[in-house]
DNA sequence: ATGACTTACAGGGTAAGA
């Protein structure tokens, strides 16, 4: 079982990039961000055509989630992060698919720093910190997946000269980071690939994809419940190579197919 | 380097992204 992660940045304007890649990779769930789409506008009959059923959670101009899964419905467990109802933006949807629950989340940018923008990147991290403790403790197989807006480490980036003012690299969003994973979470591009260089985006300035300036920001995290059946893991990068690109390139694990139900003892024999 | 690119919304020039 194949599941991505894809920050499409619009996906009504790089609709043909996302079906090319859904044809070519067949991941079996694709969590999207940056749909910049109100609900309305989602293209859910493209996608249906390309056999995928989809659910999503929208907004006008920025924003918006989606998961989608080849040839069955997610099932919804939950739209929005808890712990602020007045937070009005788009940034996280959780489902089942296959027996698994998956978080699909955007969390904050936070730039420029400090400011207001940032505050509220922490406040959402420590939300999303919150209701990943749930997910932790639960019995069910969880994956968090999406784009998190933090580059873990200096590893995780091709040069930190130009981002040390960044949102991305400041200690308070990586101790949040590293507070989540504390709860036992596997950063799963991370244990399959120890010492590689590896990056999940490139900015559109300064010939960054043409030179592999990239940072790692987009992360698939596995509860302990789901960690061992984590097979692989990769980027596929090809993807952020195509004309009208997403800055980012999605980024996926693979699991072994486990067991949906927990299998029945058999006794005497 | 309030930079550079790119998109949404709107129908020009901001706002936002990372």
């Amino acid at each position: 079982m194949k599941i991505a992660t894809y920050n499409i940045n619009g996906i009504r304007s790089r609709l043909g990039n996302l079906l090319a890649w859904l044809e070519r990779e067949r991941p079996d769930v694709a969590c999207l961000q940056e749909l910049k789409a109100p609900d309305a506008m989602f293209p859910a009959k493209a996608l249906a055509e390309a056999g995928y059923e989809a659910a999503w959670v929208g907004q006008s101009a920025w924003n918006g989630v989606a998961i989608l899964a080849r040839g069955v419905r997610p099932v919804v467990s939950r739209r929005g992060l808890p712990g602020d109802a007045a937070d009005v933006q788009s940034r996280y949807i959780e489902a089942a698919v296959d027996g698994i629950v998956i978080g699909c989340l955007y969390l904050p940018n936070g730039n420029p720093q400090p400011g207001p923008k940032f505050d509220y990147k922490l406040a959402w991290f420590e939300r999303l910190i919150a209701h990943a403790a749930v997910l932790q403790a639960s019995r069910h197989p969880v994956l968090l997946a999406g784009d998190f807006n933090v580059v873990p480490t200096d590893f995780d980036i091709y040069n930190t000269r130009s981002w040390l003012k960044d949102a991305l690299l400041q200690p308070q969003s990586r101790a949040c980071y590293a507070k989540l994973l504390a709860q036992g979470w596997t950063d799963a591009l991370r244990t399959i690939h120890p010492d590689e260089r590896i990056y999940t985006f490139w900015d559109y300035f300064r010939r960054h994809w043409e030179t592999n300036s990239g940072l790692r920001i987009d992360h698939l995290l596995l509860n302990k419940r789901l960690a061992p059946r984590l097979v692989d893991a990769g980027v596929d990068r090809w993807v952020r190579g195509e004309k009208g690109a997403s800055d980012h390139a999605p980024t996926w694990i693979v699991l072994d197919a486990g067991r949906s139900r927990p299998r029945r003892r058999t006794s005497g024999a």
